[in-house]
DNA sequence: AATCTTTATGCAATCGTTTGCGGGAACGTT
DNA sequence: AACGTTCCCGCAAACGATTGCATAAAGATT
């Protein structure tokens, strides 16, 4: 094993010549003759030389390792904005090395500071659920360019990749009150996310400008946005003496666990209650009936949060920087709420 | 922003001790009277001092990453290993970059060649679907210690790390013959890959140790084992003049494309035809009947990966030395071939 | 022919850390 | 008193690549 590996002092006495000419010809450096431009350049591919990382880092200080951070790559919706960002990365030359906080507060502070110290040159990171403290963030926006996606925070000053939550809730629940219904619940999370308080502006400003009352009953408010919660929601819901027409779940997972109670217990979906979810998740065209549900373009995301990181880490401007791009998303109208 | 890091010469001038003396102090070394230790621990706390990971890497020729190659990152299974590969890895001291294959070979030996360069010290990989020339992994192992998981190939001489292929096929179709089916198709990959190749066997096998003749009619091969085809074929087997009672698909997805179509022509399930996935990804207690499949286990898979692997690294063995581990699944049974 | 430019190259320092070696101080041993 | 040990610690080289500066050679300008 350990197969030696070439380096440029080697490849310089091979050529005679010194290790700078070397470095500077395989820079492509005006200062050196075509001629032995091309020489070195040859030996350097025929020897398959590759500039040790390490030592190159370490001089320059630039690594091109940006680092991810996100709380959970099970995560569907999560693991597609992974995909591009690997891709978009990729393209940009940089790598990535990614972590999970696993939405732990700590561990989140824990791996920031440990990325920095890897010296990354970026970080990209979608905040975990219960995250208030924003001290660890602005620690890293003080050496290194931040960009945050999907769970952000206003508060946090640098750049923020989001969807266009509140409309897209907005449009979810108009949708519902256009096919006429008119009890409309929401399920929403406890913990205010910024995700969750958007999505449920969205959903009080549809029902607003449609002058249906606000009823509080309806609104309800969850730790954990699972199935299991979902199911028992649902239950919840169903045994009300003024049942709701209508659902809107704030995400696929319980909007699946609340769509399996409620075939349980005979209730016509979306005759009797509609349903509409929020992500647009592998799962949402599986339940039956398949799921209305807000797509949420994570490709776009992953593109878009890379390609700012890079700016940003390119053209060193002033960090600290607030600037928020939303994301348009679309709602997909199936068998939950549509009767053909 | 760039704010200035601590050094190991900035706390040498403040201690007025040299460097060397407090690269020891900090490391441990037993030249070092505990007294001095404990002073210079002390303030490098204080000053929140992190050793440069590059000139560390670049002094001692280790990096402490590890490379993480699969085909997608989106597929369930693969982000459950991966999330255990992650917190596996971060337990024993490293960080982990990851690449996608996308299932493209020449992709596969870019990135490998690519992480060697970049210095890894060990590499996780599972395979493409099409991989056939293994020179690229061969000459990785001259290099690092290689690992590979999930999609791998016997003809690479390194650490393996599988699930019981065979086995788990064999007691899948055997159960479908416990519950008194007969005529049983089985749906499995046209590039003969490792996985589909050890299902197919114990396929065989059940059959055979049962006595029940094999009907090729019942073998069907398919490019992409896609919930797409899982519909078409499923069409194909209903429309032939002896339909199959059972149906053993070598993937979930597919299993879950079959039963779609099953239900759209009214075939009952499992009373006419019985159907068995393998995975247990999420959607098959998603999907009505709920799958009965393969669970593979892939928190331990990663888990056992990473810990080869770090084996390998840190108690540098011969490589080129091929060993496999297998690890056990389970069959989970739920309705989709069962009546209660 | 002397001087200035330009071009192409080499020298040597540098990045932050580790580590082999050497050496001074303190102590113990004859 | 002379010598050997042990205990701490510092010097300096090394890792591989980059880069400011110096410089030799060749060409251009007067």
């Amino acid at each position: 094993m350990k197969k030696e590996v070439t380096t440029l002092k080697q490849l310089a006495q091979i050529l005679e010549l010194s290790t700078s000419t070397v470095s500077r010809a395989l820079n492509d450096h005006p200062d050196i003759s075509s001629e032995t431009r091309e020489k070195v350049q040859k030996l350097a591919s025929k020897m398959n030389y590759m500039p040790n990382i390490f030592a190159k880092g370490f001089r320059k200080h630039k690594t091109n390792i940006i680092g991810v951070i996100v709380p959970n790559v099970t995560h569907y919706f999560t693991s597609t904005i992974l995909k591009e960002i690997l891709r978009e990365a990729e393209l940009k030359g940089y790598r990535v090395i990614i972590s999970e906080s696993n939405n732990d507060v700590k561990k989140e502070k824990e791996i920031l500071l440990t990325m920095l110290q890897f010296g990354v040159d970026g970080i990209l990171m979608s905040l975990s659920k219960m995250t208030k403290n924003i001290e660890p963030m602005l620690y890293a926006l003080n050496m290194k360019p931040l960009v945050i996606f999907d769970k952000v925070s206003s508060k946090i000053p640098c750049t923020q990749i989001v969807i266009n939550e509140e409309e897209a809730a907005f449009n979810a629940v108009e949708h519902l009150i256009n096919i006429g219904k008119t009890r409309i619940a929401i399920v929403k999370e406890s913990a205010n996310s910024y995700n969750s308080e958007k999505r449920y502006q969205g959903y009080l400003r549809a029902l607003e400008e449609h002058q249906i009352e606000i009823d509080e009953k309806l609104i309800l408010t969850v730790d954990d946005l699972s199935m299991k919660h979902g199911r028992y929601l649902a239950s919840q819901l169903i045994s009300m003496k003024n049942r709701p027409d209508a659902i809107f779940c704030i995400t696929d997972t319980a909007a699946i666990g609340i769509i399996q109670t409620l075939k349980k217990f005979n209730v016509k979906i979306p005759e009797e209650i509609a349903v509409v979810g929020f992500s647009n998740s592998s799962h949402s065209t599986i339940i039956e009936p398949n799921l209305t549900t807000v797509d949420q373009p994570g490709k776009r995301i992953g593109q878009i949060a890379v390609q700012q990181l890079v700016n940003e880490i390119e053209e060193p401007v002033d960090l600290m920087t607030s600037k928020s791009i939303e994301i348009k998303t679309n709602l997909i109208i199936r068998d939950s709420t549509f009767v053909s």
